[in-house]
RNA sequence: GGACUCGUAGCUCAGUGGUAGAGCGCUUCGUUCACAUCGAAGAGGUCAGAGGUUCGAUACCUCUCGAGUCCACCA
């Protein structure tokens, strides 16, 4: 043996030898019990994270052990398509080259995407391999991918048919920038220190922090307990609204609380979400002051085509000299901004296309017991959320992706009218229908403009990765998974979606068992982003301590739902300290191997378990097999629960302070002896390893007497 | 305003109803030894604070303080 490990050829030559024998690839037909796990799939946006390089080698370890165990193993992998981000990001990379989205125009911008997502791809797949992730890559899925497709028109068409498709003009949280409808867990709030102004409403005076929206005003409120205004309730007033006067009536409503301001408030249907619920129980008139940019329309009379924060400065001196502005109070309050661009975003009424969710929300309340999520209080977690969950706005006026596959009339329906299924002059379709339609007859059809939310797509990942809606040999040995993974951030985008809509097309939960492993942030504990440039390249360690190092490194920050800090310094520390280990290990195999007694060079070995333990007769043998049995169970226990953490830890102080620092050295002195022991310790030991340290037990395992081709397929020792 | 998580050695983190743990860092010593990518020895902690349950609490309960996350239409 080499004096020094030489991990850069190992890694290689083992992961090539694994690939060429098929030991990733998955086996439908075969008779033993099957043991799935799906791999998130990464945004196709840019290169890999330490984040990712985590959970990947949570997976890979639990598939490997798996593996061992006799089960048949399918770890399958993908990528995700990630409409708006992936459209943030090209755009961004256009801008630089000098373009844009519409200076290049639909068709050649797709072209582009197309190359882009190519580069990213391949970037992440890189990755993967190097991380030594044994993935079934014969079966890895895009979200783009034809069958995926089929998968989405049969969860759109399926909806539609059960009327859980609706199209709508509704309030929504619209994001200027990225010129979209975003949902609610897409905004984030931030904590603003603006003004309060009290403003003169024709004989009240109420409270605002948008003064700007004043000419969509179509009322004012108060709560209907109120005393002060009780009497003045449903009377109407001449208002001023700089633009000319305004009839508005004074509703009572039970959403304002009489302590916020002077009690009054003004009543904004189409900018407000609590305005938005007020003018719709009470009847009133919709003014839109704000468009999808962001700037007011012609209603704000000179303000209009200005910027909603520039409009606010700009009408306050005419405020004062008409005598309507009559206070003005410092005010902390959050603003909700976009979770990507952190443009505060808008309410905006728009027509948007939906998807009920009462029917999917109460089946899914009613089995969510049945999946095990790890840590157990993400159960009650993703329950509440699902308790008060809103319709799901689909629709998405993007260019990467699906688009949504209805389809319209041009004859019957010109202005793209539609409610329901019941709506003439409509069809469901991914291609351009050839039937007449059935309204007027004639052929004259025309898409839909928008395109489908992303995680209507990935909501679908644990079935569409398996062929369905087809029933396949894969989906019936393998659905559903027993083993899914995620950050805890896409608990509800994803992970909710993913079980409501599974129950809700297959009638079974999507996975048995579900991580949410935590997420490492800097030092500060912030999360790691490029704008602040704290992150850390799991290549760049890769590459300095090893995979085997930093997956070991990864594993003792992964203890479910825990999150951890790290800069380049602590993970550089974590990885030589398991790279120091990597090398131990190297050392104890030159010792057992190279360093034998020419007696033992000269006998022929069978491993026999009998035989080793019948040799045992020394105490420090028994006592080390006696340990050795205690590490089997206490690994096998922490990996069936998946604490990869605590599995580490003990294989981690067995190997080096019992094994290596003890026993080892208590046998120099009668190694003919203590050969057998020897070996069978350090050969158990590489296959309880092997899970986390593929490559150098694979290397190892290879140099001592075994049976097999590859520790891979193994027995797990018991 | 609700919900949750965390607070343990200088740093990053495990852990447990019964004498406080690891790695890194630090101090001292040690290279004919499988291993200096190492070994041996060591310093370093009222386990955030207060109260309660208990024979016994760092662990279980309550409160306080501090850090963070998520949810919520506060104008």
């Amino acid at each position: 043996m080499d004096k020094v490990y030489n991990q850069q050829e190992v890694e290689n030559k083992w992961y090539k030898f694994w690939e060429d024998e098929n030991y990733f690839k998955a086996t439908p037909g075969d008779s033993k019990k099957p043991y799935s796990l799906l791999m998130p799939p990464p945004n196709v946006t840019g290169a890999l994270h330490l984040g990712h390089a985590m959970q990947h080698s949570i997976l890979d370890a639990i598939a490997r052990f798996k593996g061992m165990q006799g089960f048949n193993v399918l770890l399958l992998p993908g990528v995700d398509h990630a409409g708006i981000q992936f459209e943030g990001t090209l755009n961004k990379l256009l801008e630089k080259e000098g373009t844009s989205k519409y200076k290049l125009g639909r068709e050649e911008w797709l072209k582009r995407a197309w190359k882009f997502k190519e580069e990213s791809y391949n970037s992440v797949s890189a990755t993967w391999r190097t991380m030594g992730l044994s993935a079934d890559w014969s079966r890895e899925v895009f979200t783009l991918d034809p069958k995926v497709a089929k998968a989405v028109l049969t969860e759109f068409k399926t909806f539609w048919e059960q009327d859980l498709i609706y199209k709508g003009a509704y309030i929504v949280q619209w994001c200027p920038k990225d010129a979209t409808a975003i949902e609610d867990v897409e905004v984030e709030y931030e904590e603003r220190k603006e003004k309060l102004y009290y403003l003169k409403y024709g004989p009240f005076t109420l409270a605002t922090a948008r003064p700007e929206t004043k000419f969509g005003d179509t009322a004012m409120a108060v709560n209907p307990n109120d005393k002060r205004y009780k009497n003045d309730i449903g009377k109407e007033f001449e208002i001023e609204t700089l633009t000319g006067m305004r009839k508005m009536k004074l509703v009572g409503d039970e959403a304002i609380d009489p302590k916020f301001g002077t009690g009054v408030i003004k009543v904004t249907p189409g900018h407000s979400f609590v305005d938005y619920e007020i003018g719709k129980r009470h009847n009133l008139p919709i003014i839109h002051v704000i468009d999808k940019t962001g700037r007011l329309t012609e209603i704000a009379g000179k303000y209009a085509g200005m910027k909603v924060a520039e409009a606010r400065e700009a009408m306050l001196p005419e405020l004062r000299e008409k005598g309507i502005l009559v206070k003005e109070e410092e005010y902390t309050h959050t603003v909700p901004v976009c979770e990507r661009c952190k443009t505060v975003v808008e309410p905006i009424i728009s027509e948007e296309w939906f998807v009920s969710m009462q029917p999917l929300a109460q089946k899914a309340l009613k089995r969510i017991g049945e999946v095990s999520f790890a840590p157990k209080n993400y159960q009650k977690i993703i329950s509440d959320w699902i308790k008060n969950i809103h319709d799901w706005c689909i629709s998405r006026p993007l260019w990467w992706g699906y688009q949504i596959p209805v389809w319209y009339c041009l004859s019957c329906n010109p202005t793209h009218q539609v409610a329901n299924k019941s709506s003439r002059g409509v069809i469901i379709s991914q291609n351009k229908p050839t039937e007449n339609c059935s309204s007027c007859g004639k052929q004259d059809w025309v898409q839909d403009e928008q395109l489908l939310d992303t995680w209507f797509s990935s909501g679908l990942w644990p079935m569409a990765t398996l062929g369905w809606p087809e029933n396949t040999v894969e989906f019936e040995k393998y659905f559903p998974w027993d083993f899914e993974i995620s950050a805890g951030e896409i608990k509800y985008l994803w992970i909710a979606r993913m079980i409501m809509l599974s129950l809700h097309f297959t009638d079974q939960i999507p996975f048995k068992n579900m991580f949410f492993h935590g997420m490492i942030r800097d030092l500060q504990g912030r999360k790691f982003s490029k704008s602040l440039g704290n992150g850390i390249d799991p290549n760049e360690l890769r590459e300095q301590w090893g995979t085997d190092a930093l997956r070991m490194a990864l594993f003792s920050y992964s203890a479910p739902g825990r999150d951890g800090r790290a800069n380049k310094q602590t993970m550089d520390e974590r990885a030589k300290n398991f790279r120091n280990f990597g090398t131990k290990l190297w050392n104890i195999g030159r010792f057992i191997i190279d360093m034998k007694s020419n007696v033992i060079l000269n006998e022929v070995k069978e491993i026999d378990s009998s035989t080793t333990l019948r040799s045992a007769q020394n105490d420090n043998d028994k006592q080390i097999l006696e340990k050795l049995n205690k590490t089997i169970k206490e690994v096998t226990k922490n990996l069936e629960t998946f604490n990869l953490h605590l599995a580490t830890e003990t294989l981690y102080e067995f190997i080096w302070h019992e094994f290596a620092d003890k026993y080892i050295e208590s046998t120099k002195n009668r190694r003919e002896q203590a050969q057998p022991v020897l070996e069978h310790v350090f050969r158990t030991c590489l296959e309880l390893l092997h899970p986390f340290m593929p490559f150098i037990t694979e290397e190892l395992w290879q140099k001592i007497p075994h049976q097999g081709k590859s520790i891979m397929a193994a027995a797990w020792p018991e």
